[in-house]
DNA sequence: TAGCTAAACGGACTGCGGTCCGTTTGTATT
DNA sequence: AATACAAACGGACCGCAGTCCGTTTAGCTA
């Protein structure tokens, strides 16, 4: 017999800041991530981002700090954490949705399409994006922004990019991210349409050189 | 008469975090400059960018904390400072120095050139230009940033790029942050000279598209 | 040299993200 | 129902960036 119990759901290697929930979740830690999330989601509706602060968050939700830090790890985790749902949508749209973002178009198009899509993706939650990339050791590793990567340097090869596809696909990507986005949307009053189009100049010369 | 004596030198508008010394600076001030961006170097050179806290810095110079943020106005302000002699010697180089780099050889010479150029600066020097960026709300419009937008945007539309230049040059200035770069070559390992090279692609691409 | 004033000074203070650790609680086992 | 223990809890605590404000001083003027 096995002097070592184990719990039946245990998955250590899961972590925080991990999605949903992982698996097995003890009740209560369950209603406080809900709790959390839910409060989360008011304090941004009503304020935006920049002013969740996680005392704040706490506070609203009626649990103590390290609560929230058990359960997100961190700001950025909490971020996108509120992010997921957003996230996972739009994954799924340019993986499994129908042309030309979805499999079946030519890879340019797709690239295009995948490109106007994001943009304005970002231009709805960029502001969450943005705060969970601030403050992020690892913003390029997180599984989120390598599946990106992956699927962006996937179309260039399709579309017969030989030449280092990987940081093509870096390049490209450095292009659309949120700060950046943000900042000439907001900052500089760029209209959204000339982001897209100007992704689509880019992106058809890159392909088009190959 | 007036009856507002004026201080012969003074100059209100420059304000902090300006580079070397604004104009008249009292003694004392530009001691306690020198003091605190030797004390920077220091610790910088010992213990890296990471490690020079606000606090540490005052106490190596002698100084207290409110004079430290009085010359340099925040932490990344200190680090621009730090930047500025290497910054100001990048930017003469491609502004007037030898071809290919500076002035007298064809816009994508050009382009390439100052790419790979700022490939080796980020290597040089990136440790310190991303903490110069990271706690920056406004990255994107300090001076040297400002410089060089406006450096690859002259290059593109020399290039012949008309679709967006001011766009494009975002986007290729994007490609090239310290950011991603010292990423790239410190957790994935990849080479300086396949990112010149990338570069190079890249930026091919884009003008032959013109 | 004495006096005056704007500028510089310094360090206590605030707010935030994140950690630590003693206490409580859910749940499986008997 | 009683027991046991891993997990969750909570809030005091830490380090850091940045601010505030009463005190000191450089340097002009008389």
């Amino acid at each position: 017999m096995s002097l070592i119990p184990i719990r039946p759901g245990a998955q250590p290697g899961a972590g925080p800041a991990a999605g949903p929930a992982a698996e097995s979740e003890r009740r209560d830690a369950a209603r406080n991530r809900e709790l959390l999330l839910c409060a989360a989601r008011e304090i941004v509706g009503e304020s935006g981002a920049d002013a969740l602060t996680m005392d704040l968050l706490a506070r609203r939700a009626g649990v103590g700090k390290g609560t929230v830090f058990r359960r997100f790890g961190s700001r950025a985790g909490l971020m996108m954490a509120l992010l997921s749902g957003a996230e996972a949508e739009f994954q799924s749209r340019f993986m499994f949705g129908p042309p030309p973002i979805g499999p079946g178009a030519p890879a340019l198009d797709r690239l295009v399409a995948v490109g106007a899509a994001r943009v304005s993706w970002i231009l709805e939650f960029g502001e969450l994006a943005r705060a969970a990339d601030a403050s992020a050791h690892n913003r390029f590793d997180v599984p989120a922004a390598v599946l990106w990567h992956r699927h962006l340097e996937m179309l260039l090869r399709e579309a017969g990019v030989t030449a280092d596809p990987w940081l093509m696909a870096s390049a490209l990507a450095a292009t659309l991210e949120p700060e950046l986005l943000l900042h000439a949307v907001g900052v500089h009053g760029i209209d959204p349409e000339r982001l897209a189009e100007s992704w689509r100049e880019l992106v058809t010369r890159v392909v088009a050189g190959a």
